[in-house]
DNA sequence: TACTGTGTTAATAC
DNA sequence: AGTATTAACACAGT
């Protein structure tokens, strides 16, 4: 399932085979033309064909190929994967886009819950305004989440999987933030103390950091490159833990349903408040 | 066989 | 308007 860390890994593993490489076409695979998402593919072609890549980049979990005109996204949602070329254990039925350069190399999206899409925009507004700030970026302040909170009664958990609030967060590293800033993830936004977000906040920031310096985490699908794995999976403290103690208080770690998600914290640290 | 889990969007209800 | 809930998507795994 990848999230920032994961995307931000992927975006590492393939921008330097992808820079200055030129579009011939990009065909969807297996009759799945909802790859492209509304578009036909004959109009997504149209727009991409015969332009260089000249940036790969991440907003979000969006990867971002930035054309010399244009930007194509690519969201991997939670089995997406962008191999440079096929392993011999890579079936072609879950292939579902393959783009076609003009030095003949090619990038192959493989998805087999195909819920992965590409999409096409003239500029990067088509996906700022969809998308939060960034919490490895400078917006993301202190300030502005204790501001943000303020304003919402939303469980927490929720609002920090709301990509149009903060980008790039998903189920294990909310999960993991939440835990280390004491914080039940049904506890309303508005009703958490200074304190605790100021560790939230900085908790965040350290959990992404520590994440994508060790590639990510893979609980079951997440691969780059060559097949290698997240070796974050080793550093998680909650997430896919439960009945495993608290590594803080040796409380066994519980697997609960907030907002439809499953939902891993300690009943001991993370304490619902009246 | 029926159910679950994944991220996101759209539709719907309050 | 803000919030919550549900379905839809697709399919491997249990």
């Amino acid at each position: 399932m990848p999230e920032l860390p994961e995307v931000e890994t992927v975006v590492r593993s393939i921008a330097p085979s992808l820079i200055g490489e030129v579009i011939n076409c990009v065909t969807c695979e297996n009759d799945y033309c909802k790859v492209f998402s509304s578009i036909s593919p004959q109009l997504f072609n149209q727009s991409v064909k015969g332009r260089e890549i000249i940036n790969v980049n991440r907003r979000g979990k969006f990867i971002v190929l930035e054309l010399v005109y244009g930007f194509i996204f690519i969201h991997l949602r939670m089995t997406g994967r962008l191999l440079t070329q096929m392993g011999p254990n890579d079936r072609s039925h879950h292939l579902t886009a393959v783009f076609h350069f003009e030095s003949g190399k090619k990038l192959f999206f493989k998805d087999y819950r195909k819920f992965g899409r590409l999409y096409y925009a003239e500029s990067m507004s088509w996906l700022n305004k969809k998308l939060g700030v960034e919490p490895l970026g400078p917006d993301f302040t202190f300030n502005w989440l204790q501001a943000g909170l303020a304003k919402s009664s939303r469980q927490i958990k929720p609002l920090l999987l709301d990509q149009s609030f903060i980008a790039g967060l998903g189920n294990i590293y909310v999960d993991e933030g939440l835990w280390a800033a004491h914080i039940h993830p049904a506890t309303p936004a508005n009703k958490i103390k200074p304190e605790q977000i100021e560790i939230l906040h900085r908790a965040t920031q350290e959990i992404l950091g520590e994440s994508i310096k060790k590639n990510g985490t893979t609980i079951i699908n997440f691969q780059f490159g060559a097949g290698n794995t997240g070796e974050f999976v080793n550093e998680l403290k909650v997430f896919n833990r439960a009945g495993q103690p608290c590594p803080v208080c040796a409380t066994p770690i519980i697997k609960i349903r907030i907002a439809q998600r499953g939902t891993h914290l300690c009943p001991k640290c993370q304490i619902l408040p009246d």
